[in-house]
DNA sequence: TTGTACGCGTTATCAG
DNA sequence: CTGATAACGCGTACAA
């Protein structure tokens, strides 16, 4: 590989010169510029970012930290960060640490080690201790899709608390009031905010709450299948008429419980949960749930970043980003 | 951040005494070792990757390009790959390109600019020429899932042509004589290997091949929903009783579009598809696919690479990984 | 066993 | 406008 050297000698000037032409720094002959532009061609020079970093001390990296990658969620977000990164210099380096603060602390001392600029954080769970660690490196932080309950940390997500609300407020205005909800049992940040959604629609309407038909679970399929499987132990006239779950693999579990058990979606019972990624779609019906933009969540998440780690400001605590109902055939009206 | 001269400072050595230390280098007094890492606690101090990495002409660092960060096969295979490295003190920097030449090449200049040790493409359609890119600069490169044809890039992936084959004749073990086919139409590596698996088998049984049950579409669920709705153009009565589909999105949409149409899986129509991710199951029916652990195959991936980098010797072509087929309830028995 | 000093490839400061 | 040269933080001959 050629180094600035090589260039330079090739077009007889020294180093200095160069840079000066990689950098754009405008104190530079024309004519001597195009002989430098012209070594640089012959020599197929690339600055060595390597060196670089070193130099100014600036990696033009940040940090990823994910805990569970497999969600098209997560996904989405990785690549609205990685895109909007990519388009002005950076790179992402990514660490899996399945919410582990093993792996966590790991990341982070990695990240740390490679002079990472900054760090974010996709739906993680990461704790105050852990944000003090970052805090004393200085790198700026921010998470993306779960914003932490105290707003403490910048991020950019969906507003849990109310996407609970519209979600539980849909099913009333489909006439349903015996409400069920199938909620995680995740020590996640965004699990209690939904939790506090729910209740308090169904108390400002008045709605009679069952204890029978809220039932936690893992946020998974087999959660969301275990949940309508207990559900389903009360005799069939004290069902209720919807179930709000908390994620779409829940959803898709429950339904086909339901199904196995010859309970019709939408007819017997309406289902629809939050997070609607786009395999929601992906079954025989499909599932009628609240969705957002995790991409773009990520984009500008990756925005914020880059607005950070270059003027070092850093911004006021949280943003959120649009959520609406997407209607799919799980959900009944049956106003009457 | 502390540096390695303040530590020496701290400890009353020089800087090299120091470095050996860190580096486990066996010619230093255990007392002054003992002192030297007094120093280190102390200060906090954290060798500086970057540093070393410019000194010692490596950054441990692998660069991964995928084009398709959103399915479950490509996230497990990232997960395995990162997980590796990370035992082994590798990062990995990611790149989405979408398959796009122009930011394949973008990715890839980045990757050498920032002097990763070695590339890993995942389930990508990388070309001949970007091969020989890669191959001028001296970078070790391996292919993750998919396997190219001509086999001139070391991978770890599964055997399509065999796979395809494997499915075509569990079809037929299970009574099926009048066989459909959903393929994808994408100009992917993988693609050829599968049509041939399915012709090879249908042509040694002797069976019927009949063009218009054989229907090529994106690999998609909107593809698979396609092929379906053109399949049930024909009268019911010459439709095939089973479908090869060439992914897990394909047969999810075409169950989806039999299922609005009042065809039964697998009373009317059998369905089984190749790549089963977790979410072939999450349905209301579970699809019977032909599976194989993306993860391994991401880890052994990294495994081959960390051989690569560390001993700098290319080994001698391509690992397959097993396959199975997962039964679901997708497929009938309709021997008699 | 330890220390000195050079170089990895850049950028930036200062003279010229 | 251009060219030496000193950093950036580290590893390692070589010398002691």
């Amino acid at each position: 590989m050629a180094r600035i050297k090589d260039v330079a000698k090739e077009a007889n000037v020294s180093i200095a010169t160069v840079s000066r032409v990689i950098n754009n720094i405008p104190l530079v002959n024309e004519d001597t510029r195009l002989k430098v532009l012209a070594a640089i061609e012959k020599t197929g020079y690339r600055p060595n970012a390597v060196a670089r970093s070193l130099k100014l001390q600036k990696s033009n990296t940040i940090g990823i930290i994910i805990n569970d990658i497999t969600r098209p969620i997560m996904t989405n977000a990785i690549r609205g960060i990685q895109e909007e990164l990519s388009k002005n210099g950076y790179s992402a380096i990514i660490s899996y640490t399945k919410g582990e603060k093993n792996a966590e602390n790991e990341a982070l001392d990695m990240f740390f080690l490679r002079q990472c600029d900054g760090i974010i954080l996709i739906g993680t769970n990461i704790d105050e201790k852990t944000v003090s660690v970052i805090n004393e490196n200085k790198l700026p932080v921010i998470s993306c899709l779960v914003i932490h309950d105290d707003k403490t940390l910048p991020g950019v997500g969906f507003d849990e608390f109310e996407s609970s609300r519209i979600v539980t407020e849909y099913l009333i205005e489909n006439g349903h009031s015996d409400i069920g909800a199938f909620m995680g049992n995740s020590p996640f940040h965004f699990v209690p905010p939904r939790i506090r959604g729910f209740f308090d629609v169904m108390r400002k309407k008045d709605l009679r709450l069952n204890e029978n038909w809220i039932i936690r679970n893992s946020m998974t399929f087999n959660g969301g299948y275990e949940c309508a499987d207990q559900l389903l132990r009360l005799p069939r006239n004290f069902l209720p008429t919807a179930i709000f779950c908390f994620n779409d693999d829940m959803a898709v579990g429950a339904i086909k419980c339901f199904h196995e058990h010859g309970i019709k979606v939408p007819d017997d019972i309406s289902v629809i949960s939050i997070n609607g990624s786009d395999f929601a779609n992906w079954n025989m019906i499909s599932i009628t749930s609240l969705k957002f933009d995790s991409y773009s969540c990520g984009k500008r998440c990756a925005e914020i970043m880059y607005d950070m780690v270059t003027t070092g400001e850093i911004p006021p605590s949280v943003e959120y980003i649009p959520v609406h109902i997407e209607e799919g055939s799980t959900v009944k009206n049956i106003k009457k």
